[in-house]
DNA sequence: ATATTTGATGACTATTAGTCATAATATACA
DNA sequence: TGTATATTATGACTAATAGTCATCAAATAT
């Protein structure tokens, strides 16, 4: 029956314009100042279409959240090596991390409007997907760091998942608050890359084996 | 004249009355659920009089956010010990943060909802006031870096300043994240305890002069 | 050609932050 | 003490917006 399978694909492209009209929106005014009328505007839908798709504006949002996760695990992908060293790619995951805060500012916002929220969870079907798969940057994140192990240049008295737990909330957090760094007048004297270099070379001395 | 000093405290007395309310709200139901009518009854108060005290329920939250760091700023100078190395001092205060973030959870969660959120900034005269006489958790943290540097244990290739933010966000990026910690499946098997002391030894070997 | 299913609409409701004209109370002053 | 003034409190009202649902339109099946 191909009429089935072609209005699976209308509305799979559908739902994507929706996401495309919500980033615009969302991504333009803000999160918070962002309105399901006005993303049914630019989606040229009406408001009760998008409740077909998503089944709240927090919904439609983590749809976008899912996009940046993708674009974050293609870039941890694209930047590590063969010829580098395992300790060398985890820090140039470390820096890809980083590039993706600033080179896709409002995925990373919104990546940020997700973790350690009340509401996230392991509920959502295609996140937890993703997750079964090892199809996230933090699965793929551990996987580096149990070669390291492996090979003996990474710590082993911290399990892999626990290691990539804490660089990810590190480095998470650094990038959160440097983004608002004028939050402590200290800061004021500092530059973002310095404060970002200090960190990275924290969490490098902090992994090594025999430090 | 007496009666305008009354008047004063008065004024102070009713103004923490709704911060009183208002805690008991925002505690109970939650930051998001909790509404501006219901902290009005609780305080006995009509809606309208809140604001006469308070701009908004954002600047209402400020006013806990205020006590919060009050506590979190006593609870460090508690736990520091004159028989202690600066660098064991140091991993104490990481130690109050985390016992900070587990006791007084509440206002830790009001914390959260202000570091790197985009309404926060020093324009907030009582906060710009308690950076600039060093009377803030960081100031504190900063000035322990210091000594650090200077009896040589801590590393003196980052500006205290610095390493102050970078183990502040660490640190604030790790509590988040654990207290959520469902949102990865390879976390299951580990208590929040390992992941916190996990984090503490990574960053121990981190700031250490010679590593 | 007609019936049925699927998809889209937008007026409507409910909730809630914040306002403001009015009222009550306290203070000053004669 | 009694009246004028200043301060403080009130709650009905507005505006904004997330989410709903009865109704309509279009595509598909028969």
């Amino acid at each position: 029956m191909g009429i089935a399978e072609r209005k699976e694909r209308e509305k799979e492209q559908r739902r994507n314009n929706i996401i495309d009209a919500a980033e615009s929106v969302f991504f333009s005014k803000g999160i918070e100042n962002a309105t399901m009328d006005e993303i049914a505007e630019e989606a040229e839908l009406s408001k009760g279409t998008l409740y077909l798709y998503f089944k709240s504006k927090e919904e439609l949002l983590f749809a976008i959240d899912l996009r940046a996760m993708q674009i974050l695990l293609t870039m941890f992908k694209e930047t590590i090596s063969r010829k580098k060293s395992t300790i060398e790619n985890l820090i140039e995951i470390g820096r890809a991390y980083v590039t993706f805060s600033q080179k896709y500012e409002h995925y990373f916002k919104t990546l940020l409007h997700f973790e350690g929220s009340e509401n996230f969870n392991l509920s959502h079907d295609l996140y937890a997907q993703m997750c079964q798969q090892g199809e996230d940057p933090m699965s793929f994140l551990t996987e580096m760091l149990r070669k390291g192990v492996d090979d003996g240049t990474v710590r082993s008295d911290i399990a892999p998942g626990v290691l990539a737990h804490c660089l990810w909330s590190q480095t998470t957090g650094i990038l959160k608050l440097t983004k608002t760094k004028d939050f402590h007048i200290d800061l004021k004297a500092h530059s973002e890359d310095e404060i970002i270099n200090a960190h990275l070379d924290i969490i490098y001395h902090g992994i090594l084996k025999n430090s």
